[in-house]
DNA sequence: ATTATCTATAGATCTATAGATAATGC
DNA sequence: ATTATCTATAGATCTATAGATAATGC
């Protein structure tokens, strides 16, 4: 038998399919007006689908918008766990993940843009980068790799701080994106309780070959 | 003669308490709600004033919450200003901003909430605490206080702290503001290349007396 | 027969304006 | 007479649903 009994029926994945044109539709939108006041009308254009059909699929605009925000993250959070899965040293993890993350303005704008308009999703939801990030400064905190009293609040610190420079990458397009961010990581570090030295030895490692094919 | 000339009409000071009261209604649903997504009629009905006369003052929704949003951050500055005018140490005039920054979560939560939610304003915008910050930044590390590479990522690096721990603590109320923003302080002192007992000791200041009567 | 899509539309909501009302300045 | 407020409303827009259409599975 050539093709294998397909795992679920074709309008099983049609219906999975315009589910998914309209997430991707809400997260381009969201993603460029930096909110959620677009019609349901030009979400279901945006997506190419019927305007009907964003019913069977969702019950509100919020609805959509939460799932698809919340998507983002996800991605975003297994995409690092998948680049940095051979990596044994907390503090290094922690450091390429800000270093990638940052990068999402050349590498995802999308994503990076997400992540502005949402910070405060993005700081207090249970999926997505914040768990990770404070699961590696508690471990790099425990291996004396970082010198931290309060590791939530410490999270906060570096997760606005990526968001900061987030912005003013957007805001500025002329800056340099890698060495902005390799900036900001090295400051983290040294919020830290790096040395210099220590922080700029972690910021010039190689960073895991790109997803992207 | 007791009532000296008034320096305005009566007509005129009537539009300016109109106008006023459009600003603040402004101000508190987008703090509550986090957006802008209020109908001109509930931000009438918040005013107290009538439906029509918001276009007497306003051509457009978008164009009031500028407004308020702008005058949000340049009060914060001007406040910070005048509490801190007698500061001589540009390192302790930041960190002082910072402190008092973050204490608004308890202090004035309305104008927490707004830096939340306009956190890409609060970076970008011409006036409010970023050019004040940045000039500070630039005096500590020309006196030698801060030693940064650069200013600008280092105030973006800043800038989204003090916004992180604004989400943390909107987020837990059980959480102490004053201990946590200071943490917060003391991080970033550190992060501009100050020891832990340098930092310490600028985080352990007293502040000025609140403006607050 | 079942299931998801689509088009069409009723009813609700919102924006922007016109014109009446009330208050001050001359 | 001037000026700002207010109420009322026309027209535009948006949401949510009903029912027709198209495609698959049995």
């Amino acid at each position: 038998m050539d093709a294998p009994a397909p795992r679920t029926s074709r309008p099983a994945r049609q219906k999975a399919r315009t589910r998914g044109a309209l997430i991707e539709a809400a997260k381009t939108l969201f993603a460029a007006e930096g909110n959620t006041d677009v019609s349901i009308q030009e979400i279901t254009d945006a997506a190419d689908v019927g305007f009907g059909s964003f019913y069977n699929h969702f019950s509100s605009k919020a609805e959509l918008f939460d799932v698809a925000i919340e998507a983002t993250f996800e991605e975003h959070a297994a995409r690092l766990d998948e680049l940095l899965k051979d990596e044994a040293d907390p503090a290094v993890v922690f450091a390429m993940s800000l270093r990638l993350s940052g990068r999402l303005v050349a590498t995802d704008p999308r994503m990076a843009q997400v992540m502005m308009n949402a910070t405060g999703r993005l700081l207090n939801s249970k999926a997505g980068m914040a768990p990770r990030a404070l699961r590696d400064i508690r471990n790099a905190a425990a291996a004396g790799r970082f010198e931290v009293s309060d590791p939530q609040v410490a999270l906060a610190c570096a997760a606005g701080a990526l968001v900061g420079v987030l912005h003013l990458l957007a805001a500025s397009p002329e800056l340099d994106v890698a060495r902005v961010t390799d900036t900001m990581t090295y400051n983290v570090l040294r919020m830290f309780g790096m040395t210099g030295s220590e922080a700029a030895a972690i910021v010039a490692l190689p960073l895991p070959a790109s997803v992207s094919e």
